[in-house]
DNA sequence: ATCAGTTCCTTGCATTGCAAGTAACCAAGG
DNA sequence: CCTTGGTTACTTGCAATGCAAGGAACTGAT
């Protein structure tokens, strides 16, 4: 499933956003979801970039907890600026999923 | 539109390929199809190398025209290969979308 | 002390979208 | 002519993100 990443470009990020919306989640929780609702090989290579970004964009409320079992857990959730950058992916995916089905089913729509 | 470049990548690829799947269309034909289809912005910066690209793959049949106006036009039409690129696209496009209504909707999948 | 497991982070590459610029070809006007 | 402008095609370079691979810090058990 690693053969096009390119499709994935965007919507994993959105998808993190969607399931920090009320949680406080730590690594390992995040990709478990992600894994689980279908995105099989998500992997922390991709999610540690992703959340240094988005903690540098303000988007997270961030909650430090010791482990019994190794360096403390990073927890975390949306801020206001993140509900605000979820909310802006989900507008734009919708678009092109629109987009995307008047292509497949030929028609134009000429809403845009 | 712009704002989220991300989000278009292999989606635009993949309804290009759509476009072409019956009909021989030149560029400006595509720019045109694209835009009316909801991709407002799609332009020929992105268009050119993608065609150049996808045609290195053996995705296309080429028929090249000559033009009242300039160069020679050339036309594309998807060969035995693209039709094959265009499918696994399809269908991977199809998982994705699942993978995302998961994740919106909470719910786990558990099929892949 | 060493080891394995956990948690976090860094580095570097590949791909693609896209802006901007280049080049070839044609027709018509000065 | 030869210049201008429109058409068609291509090139170059940059930005963003996914992801593999490796590394570092912390813990408890051997």
């Amino acid at each position: 499933m690693g053969t096009d990443a390119q499709l994935n470009k965007g919507v994993l990020e959105g998808c993190v956003l969607k399931l920090l919306e009320d949680d406080f989640l730590f690594s390992a929780e995040i990709v478990e979801r992600m894994r689980r609702c279908g995105f099989s090989d998500f992997s922390e290579g991709t999610l540690y970039p992703m959340l240094l970004r988005l903690e540098k964009d303000g988007c997270f409320i961030v909650a430090r907890k010791p482990s019994p079992n190794g360096p403390p857990k990073k927890y975390y959730k949306l801020s206001e600026a993140g509900r605000q950058k979820l909310d802006t992916f989900f507008a734009q995916w919708q678009e092109l999923s629109q987009s995307i089905a008047n292509v497949f089913s030929r028609k134009e729509d000429d809403h845009a």
